[in-house]
DNA sequence: CGGGTCTTTGAAGATAGTCAATTTAGGTGG
DNA sequence: CCACCTAAATTGACTATCTTCAAAGACCCG
């Protein structure tokens, strides 16, 4: 019964959503024991993906979803010209691909930013087990709703912010998830580069280093290179939530 | 042929998706004849909207999609400190409402930039319809993912390219959305101000004006307030796909 | 240990923003 | 129908922010 098609450990390898630690995060929500059972027999599970790797890229066509295990990616669109724009980073329990279901085409690259694993959930599995399984069909589209005010709410950072309270905002943003995840949300390290951060702010590689050695000069936080430590998180807090505050003027209350 | 001859007829105020000439843009692409029937009986027809007033509010609870039959939409969202970021224009067939299905609370606020004039869809309703009618569940899911590929490239657009560019993108995506309905492409009146062009762009009102009349200047448009002729689109065409094409061409990678 | 990549920092330059004045349009009411 | 009034748009001059170009320093991985 527990039959493990593609086998090298016995048993171990075959991770069940049910099992796992990612489940109250991940896509099967709310989901109970018997409807578990059904989830894992769609999901193809951990494929590893090496630092630097594809997961897909533009233009190939979509068949599956890919739930993040452990690791991080990144996802960039490029424009005509040639010019690199990263649209999403993402971590343990997020989903990538959804931009793929439109057109059954991928139109964005997805690439490891570090030695990932992923559950690849084969889109028309997943559509049949929709009829047996209302939960998942609603919390696919709640998840895909989350993409649309998550994009949304880039928009309003590349359409109004100076590049201090972006790059306040990016920090604050990658700290929260970390914290969801039970991780150090205070201390971490960058899976990115500075290009790459830059790339998703809508800002120069330059200016991203730049910020970073301004928020240390401060007292925000500590850089070092990858090596982010937030010392005062209620200040960048402050930067991304009303920036017309003087920045100067620190009135701590 | 893209307005109602029926409209003022009163026995013709049940406007039915079967009839309704933006059936193969909205979301119904592809039923059958039962299969509109159904869609029928769900959809509440025909709520106007006047001018300036919304059609939802940031916070609301969310119960219904809203197709635009006639007419023109912005939807926006506000920072925290009450920066004004417009997330995206509506015009008849496409739909608004999509944001308030990650946790049923719209997180944006919906605007008529003219009297128009939208089909609501209360989503449990439709919900209970995806069942019965898997085209259209599979449809909406495309609609949801056009969206996020859409939020996507405005995010390159506000990323990486200059306000040149951003204008012109604009425009060509607007003359092309207006081609797809039937309309004249190459002239067209703009529904919405500077001021929210500019928001929508990443840009302000003032950069917008002087954009509008560099553009006149080279003969690419004629601007009249908010008339709009496209002299010579493929110039504007060409801002949009590769800035760098009108200097020397410069490879990189 | 060394080559290459990533990062930091400085100085100069460009793009868009801010402030301000003027013109034009569109709606309202006499 | 016209005059008015307010809101929107245009244009100019100046400034701030971010980019570009350049060089030097730090780290990582084989």
């Amino acid at each position: 019964m527990l039959d493990c098609q593609n086998c090298e450990k016995p048993q171990a390898l075959k991770i069940l959503c049910s099992n796992c630690s990612l489940r109250e995060l991940c896509l099967p929500v709310g989901l109970n024991p018997d409807e578990f059972e059904q989830l894992n027999t769609v999901i193809r599970q951990s494929r590893h993906i090496k630092k630097g790797e594809y997961l897909f890229r533009v233009g190939e066509e979509f068949t599956s979803l890919f739930a993040v295990r452990t690791g991080f990616f990144k996802t960039n669109i490029a424009s005509l010209d040639g010019r690199d724009q990263v649209t999403g980073f993402f971590m343990s329990g997020e989903l990538i691909g959804m931009d793929g279901l439109s057109n059954n085409v991928h139109s964005c690259n997805a690439v490891a930013l570090e030695d990932s694993e992923v559950c690849e959930l084969p889109f028309d599995r997943l559509e049949e087990l929709y009829g047996e399984i209302p939960t998942l069909q609603r919390h696919f589209i709640r998840l895909m709703s989350s993409e649309i005010v998550r994009d949304q709410n880039v928009m309003l950072l590349l359409g109004n912010m100076k590049s201090e309270e972006r790059l306040a905002a990016f920090l604050m943003n990658l700290s929260q998830r970390l914290r969801a995840r039970g991780f150090a949300s205070n201390e971490f390290i960058l899976r990115m580069s500075r290009e790459e951060i830059g790339s998703y702010l809508g800002l120069k590689l330059e200016t991203v280093s730049r910020t970073f050695s301004k928020f240390q000069q401060s007292g925000w936080i500590d850089v070092n290179h990858k090596h982010i430590r937030l010392t005062n998180p209620l200040e960048l807090n402050r930067l991304v939530a009303g920036s017309n505050s003087n920045t100067e003027t620190q009135e701590e209350e």
